[in-house]
DNA sequence: GACCAGGCACATC
DNA sequence: GATGTGCATGGT
């Protein structure tokens, strides 16, 4: 079986497994904005938090947020961890939003994909991640969003090797599966299901979904 | 108490 | 260009 046929059957598993995941877990795109950036190396949870006070705060809303200043802006956030880092890449997200496009998410949202995605890397703290699920998620870009899940899965079973990067896991997978939105936005959101239940640093691997799969041996326990 | 979580920038070699 | 480190709360 080619990796591509095996990528494809681990999105079916996957979603025979898990079913549609309805992401991203917000009500609009300014929302999963902010959300992108607070879930950086942070669990869920901590982050809906965070979005609970701003929303409290009632400052959920580009040119408020973006007029707050950074140390209640930090306090807000705190529950989401590294707060005085987020507020910061926050900070310096909202500026590019507010001065390039009057805090439009409509003016954003007209953007082809190459400018999009330049301008949101060329702001200090969105890295390739937080700037694929911005695409992906808030404006509906035809981009997959790799993760440390991703990278772990995938390596786990032999598709990618430990030196992959970025893109070159994107590649395989945006060459593997059908160029379909839905689909992208599926198939990252089931793989952090999978992360979250099987997955770990230290695996045990019960239960999971692919264990059908060829892996790694020192994993199996 | 140890480990983990939906990264990123920066220092140092 | 690779490798290491700081950033921090909250759940298991």
């Amino acid at each position: 079986m080619s990796s591509s046929e095996t990528i494809r059957n681990i999105y079916l598993s996957l979603y025979k497994t898990y079913g549609g995941r309805n992401w991203w877990p917000a009500i609009d795109a300014f929302e999963v904005i902010v959300g992108a950036v607070l879930t950086q190396n942070t669990n869920w949870k901590n982050v809906e938090k965070a979005i609970s006070n701003l929303k409290n705060a009632k400052v959920m809303e580009p040119l408020k947020l973006y007029e707050l200043p950074l140390e209640s802006l930090a306090e807000l956030i705190r529950p989401a961890g590294y707060y005085n880092i987020k507020a910061k890449r926050l900070k310096n997200l909202l500026e590019w939003m507010v001065k390039e496009y009057g805090g439009s998410i409509e003016g954003i949202a007209k953007l082809p994909d190459w400018q999009l995605r330049q301008e949101l890397l060329a702001v200090k703290g969105i890295g390739p991640e937080t700037a694929d699920s911005i695409m992906l998620y808030a404006f509906n870009r035809l981009i997959f969003v790799v993760d440390a899940y991703t990278a772990r899965i995938f390596g786990r079973h032999m598709l990618i090797d430990e030196y992959a990067d970025y893109h070159q896991i994107q590649e395989l997978i945006q060459s593997s599966i059908e160029p379909d939105i839905n689909v992208y936005n599926e198939f990252h959101a089931l793989i952090v299901e999978l992360g979250k239940s099987h997955c770990k640093p230290r695996p045990k691997c019960s239960g999971c979904p692919l264990e059908h799969l060829p892996r790694q041996l020192d994993i199996t326990s």
